[in-house]
RNA sequence: GGCCUGGUAGUUCAGUUGGUUAGAAUGCCAGCCUGUCACGCUGGAGGUCGUCGGUUCGAACCCGAUCCAGGUCGCCA
């Protein structure tokens, strides 16, 4: 084995200053450049990059080691600081170079089936299979960074503000709704199964109920639902409760927070407190519980106008109860050509939207899908109705209103982007509140908590439970950057008759109360504190701040779409031994 | 489960109307080279065109099925 030599700097680091002190490295060898009496190469640490120099004045077995070195060889070096002949502006550390006194080679490297390189446009499942390589990338090393830099302001602003963190089980209890639990069956009790927390909800009530009066965890989250972009099926959350709190108070405490995060992870002053507004407030005005207030494009309804036309496209919609709205996009009349308008009619069916209507506003006149409908005074009216001018192109959904809303939300955020209106480096933090409580569930027949089953309800709208159960506002609170749920919290339930009352409701059997969460409301029994709080997605938060387009980016070694660890090839098969302990049986067929 | 995009050298890609031995760049290997830094020069190796089947005298190319990857809808209290 060779002997490691001990290390007295970091590539990166190293300055002009430096020059003619003997220095120790270890790192990876970016690139060597062999020009014949001369070898450079580059050294590189997760500091950065360093040219060193073998001259011909060394020993010929150092030399001939140089010779040999290729591309992620793992080396250690001994040298003196040097200013270089030939500068290089290009690179941190451009000015100075190491003249090599002594090299070791700590192991060699195959040609890796990726490059290490910022650049390096490679095919996403590779990189995810050679995770090792793709860390070794100066991005993702500053991605990894970053995201320790969050966690620890984390612990040290909810530290500072009396939190105490609190580790809580892993093997849970599984959890009648909500997502698919991930499950881990028990040996000692065989044929019961242990899942993996969705988040730690109930035992960060029952900390409040604890006494331990405000509650943060760095919590890793498991569900078993299809991936996308930004969710993985495991995923961190920073969760947090507070006692004897209301809406306001976690509010605040949370403002405090990402001030603190922008301040010290980005060097970003923002302004607080954000704008809040109502759920209903959101779906108007730009279709979405998660709006981007980046931009305009700000939904119009038309309902009251075109509820009489003989266009049955828009007329039926208002009879069936649902409506016509549109957004207009500024200036988009001659960016988006008759093609354009169609392929995005095609992509708004996928949000159950059956057609797109639309008036491009000329110099001309209108020119619209449904011209023969109406007259050049109405379409005037309905222009004005969006504050439409010359050179405008306006495009309106009428369906139900949910078809409308996530057809309108997608088309205001998709042309926003498309126009390049989405700055990176602006940051529009909001709070979307007044949620409904209950979701009408078509499937089952049923309400559905939208938050969550602990969540209280609206004390003004109590009466309601029971005869409006859709009526009902939740004391919840959604914090929303740049068109992402950043996180979402509530007050909760803390009375144990509101809260059987809640469960009952949902349509739960009494049976299945006192299986599932007998023990919260046995908790209650004893004394609780009215408490509330908040989860965030950390991955996303990270993601944000990265300005990067997945969550993969931001977690060491993510799932792949399949739910698979590409490294590892997790999930695998276990022996028949392993089996037959849990008293397990692979189905056949 | 649906829809969309993609799969050709280690990597990133091109590949005409279906027609000779499937190309480029980069990487890799060898030789030369004392100030390079995307080093340079010379030479070389490298391919199950995702897989299976079909059409055809002939398929990377057309057809069908299937696998894989990503995006997205459903789903995600």
């Amino acid at each position: 084995m060779t002997n490691i030599l001990k290390r007295t700097k970091m590539c990166g680091e190293l300055k002009i200053a430096d020059a003619g002190e003997k220095v120790v490295l270890n790192g990876w060898i970016q690139k060597a450049r062999d020009l014949g009496g001369l070898i450079f190469a580059d050294l590189r640490d997760k500091t950065g990059l360093i040219q060193i120099v073998f001259k011909d004045d060394l020993p010929e077995d150092i030399l001939k080691m140089a010779e040999s070195l290729r591309s992620e060889f793992v080396v250690g070096v001994t040298g003196t600081v040097g200013e270089r002949e030939s500068k290089n502006p290009d690179m941190e550390t451009g000015d100075i170079e190491i003249i090599v006194e002594s090299l070791t080679i700590y192991s060699k490297a195959e040609t890796p089936p990726i490059y290490v390189k910022d650049d390096d446009q490679v095919d996403e499942n590779l990189r995810l299979k050679y995770r090792y390589l793709d860390l070794r990338k100066p991005k993702m090393q500053k991605n990894l960074v970053l995201r320790a830099k969050v966690a620890k302001v984390t612990r040290d602003y909810y530290d500072e503000n009396g939190f105490t963190e609190v580790e809580t089980p892993v093997l849970m209890k599984p959890t009648p709704e909500g997502a698919r639990d991930y499950l881990v069956p028990s040996r000692i009790h065989e044929g019961n199964f242990y899942a993996l927390p969705q988040s730690p909800q109930l035992y960060k009530q029952l900390l409040m109920a604890g006494g331990t009066d405000r509650y943060i965890q760095i919590a890793r989250c498991f569900r078993d639902e299809d991936l996308r972009a930004d969710r993985q099926p495991e995923f961190t959350q920073v969760d947090l409760e507070m006692s004897f709190v209301d809406e306001d108070d976690v509010i605040s405490m949370q403002e405090g927070y990402l001030k603190r995060i922008f301040k010290e992870v980005m060097d970003t002053e923002i302004e607080t407190p954000f704008p809040r507004i109502s759920y209903k407030e959101a779906m108007d005005r730009y279709g979405s519980d998660k709006p981007d207030i980046r931009f305009g494009f700000e939904l119009t309804d038309i309902s009251d106008m075109v509820k009489d036309t003989e266009f049955k496209v828009f007329s039926g919609a208002v009879a069936d109860g649902g409506s016509v709205r549109g957004i207009n996009i500024e200036g988009g009349a001659d960016k988006f050509s008759r093609k354009n308008i169609d392929k995005l009619t095609d992509e708004c069916k996928a949000y159950g939207a059956k057609g797109l209507a639309w008036i491009k506003i000329t110099d001309e006149g209108i020119n619209s899908s449904f011209s023969k409908f109406f007259d050049e005074e109405e379409f005037k009216k309905m222009a004005d109705a969006f504050n439409g001018k010359s050179g405008d192109l306006i495009l309106i959904a009428a369906d139900k209103n949910s078809v409308v809303y996530d057809t309108l939300g997608f088309l205001r955020r998709e042309l926003a982007g498309r126009l390049g209106m989405l700055d990176d480096s602006e940051y529009k933090l909001l709070w979307v509140v007044d949620f409904p409580l209950l979701e009408y569930d078509e499937e089952s027949g049923r309400y559905n908590a939208k938050h969550h089953p602990f969540t209280s309800p609206n004390l003004d709208d109590l009466d309601k439970l029971e005869s409006a159960p859709g009526e009902v506002r939740a004391r919840a609170y959604d914090i929303v950057l740049n068109g992402v749920e950043l996180g979402g919290g509530s007050i909760r339930i803390h009375d144990r008759d509101l809260q059987a009352r809640m469960f009952k409701v949902l349509g739960l059997s009494d049976e299945e109360i006192k299986n599932k969460f007998d023990f919260l409301l046995e908790a209650f029994k004893y004394g609780v504190p009215p408490h509330g709080g908040l989860a965030y997605g950390l991955d996303r938060l990270v993601m944000l701040l990265l300005h990067e387009s997945s969550i993969r980016e931001t977690i060491a070694f993510p799932k792949n779409q399949a739910a698979e660890c590409p490294v590892s090839n997790a999930p695998g098969v276990v022996s028949e031994e392993q089996l037959n302990e849990l008293g397990l049986l692979i189905r056949e067929d």
